[in-house]
DNA sequence: TAGATTGTTAATCGATTAACAATC
DNA sequence: TAGATTGTTAATCGATTAACAATC
């Protein structure tokens, strides 16, 4: 969420702030780059705009780093790449277990950066008995029964819900009990999650959902009356405006609405 | 961003900030649950604690977008879900392409929550032959010389990018040569895209490292010196720091961490 | 030295939050 | 009316940006 983030600390890390944790992963990528090709030095104004943010932005992010640029020079690559690397906890490999192995878990199992970037898939774990022992990407599905195991076997920090929506607050609160203190959550729920625990979450639907506003808004702004897709005949019955009055009291109309909202794959 | 985003227009949307549209999915959805149990009204202290947020917040968020509550009463449902459906552009169909049918491509077209919510799979588009006219998620898979008709012909404006990253500038220059305005990037690259495009970005590898940051702090404010994972033997090996003096020059040692980019999978 | 580019300052902008008057 | 809860104000906080002195 990339979207919407919850319920990080406010507090900032070692005064580096949110924002700019939230860009080194950017600049580390594009530093990478440089790197493969061989390139000795970079100046803020060519990494800004590989990383496409303005140079102004960058320097100030470095800053809160320390001073790893030379004047008249710019930033030396490998230096940075390290730098940054060791800030964002790279340099150390953290294992990490994806519950819920359906079409999205599979799909994170195989990601290949996982390896690449300090990150290692310690297990895949799946709450359906049949897909226990069944090869995916590599490595045996384990069954929910052994999630405790594994997590303290291997000392994971870091867990990754790619489950139903009506399971990821259950496996959620099995993590977090079992000692994990950092969850990357795919199912479009909000997870309720004791003091000290990060949660990041990825929502499609809600990344979908602020680009249709925009391109409403578009649609809006042209000279073309008609809007590139069709009114939903559900929801476009339903009245323009209420008078406000109506909305007080119980009165409430049952609309032709009552869909369920929009729930990640298993 | 949540990922970061990437380029969207600062201009605020009929005065709506960024940050509440970013929110106004998070609202539809809880509201959606409520009206699914048929609970007729809610107090912004209740929604706020469903949505995750807190009450002041969201009252002012609603506040942009009008009067839609009741003092002493709260908001109707019913209502509520048809004004933020509106203001989201969720009660018109919008269709939508996925190009690049991988894994991920592929767990994307499977994902349920897309038809329910005003999206629509118009097609599935990948560039290799020997995918063409396979089904996919009850699709048959188009092949990339398609993609424009299929644009056109569909009135597409939405499109999902889920090719290798080396292949992500090039489909999305070509969504955007055929009428695309907004796009859904799950490649690791940043994406140059004309004015009036607009760009979400959807990155794992990004969620994982601020995580690991985080989780480094935790780690370092502990009692306990080891850390959760092993340190990694190519990274451990640089030096801890380096004299600035050193930094300039083309004096810049290669380092043994030449490792590609996190890639997300195709 | 002259040119280039960083690191930092200060101004601006946008987002969050508590508090409370308005009002159902 | 009394209680409850919204909508808005104003203060605070954090992020962005341009500009430029420092300095390689």
């Amino acid at each position: 969420m990339a979207t919407g983030r919850t319920h990080r600390p406010a507090t900032r890390s070692r005064g580096i702030p949110e924002a700019t944790v939230a860009r080194l992963p950017l600049y580390l990528r594009a530093l990478t780059a440089l790197s493969e090709r061989s390139v000795p030095t970079v100046s803020s104004e060519e990494l800004a705009t590989a990383a496409g943010v303005n140079s102004a932005k960058l320097r100030k992010d470095f800053s809160y780093l320390g001073s790893y640029g030379t004047r008249g020079v710019g930033y030396d690559v490998e230096y940075l790449v390290y730098q940054i690397s060791r800030e964002l906890g790279l340099t150390q490999d953290w294992p990490v277990v994806i519950v819920g192995i359906g079409n999205l878990g599979a799909a994170l199992a195989n990601y290949g950066g996982f390896a690449s970037r300090g990150f290692r898939v310690a297990a895949l774990i799946d709450a359906d008995p049949a897909m226990a022992g069944k090869p995916v990407a590599g490595l045996p599905v384990r069954h929910t029964d052994e999630l405790e195991s594994i997590i303290s076997d291997n000392g994971v920090s870091i867990g990754v819900i790619a489950t139903p929506a009506g399971a990821a607050q259950q496996v959620c609160d099995r993590l977090v009990a079992a000692g994990v203190t950092s969850i990357l959550n795919f199912a479009p729920t909000v997870l309720a999650v004791p003091e000290g625990v990060d949660v990041r979450k990825v929502d499609l639907s809600i990344e979908l959902q602020i680009l249709a506003f925009h391109e409403q808004r578009k649609a809006g702004e042209e000279t073309t009356p008609a809007p590139a897709g069709a009114p939903r005949a559900d929801l476009a019955a339903r009245p323009a405006a209420q008078p406000r009055a109506a909305a007080a009291g119980t009165s409430a109309r049952k609309g032709p609405d009552g869909e369920v909202p929009a729930v990640m794959p298993a």
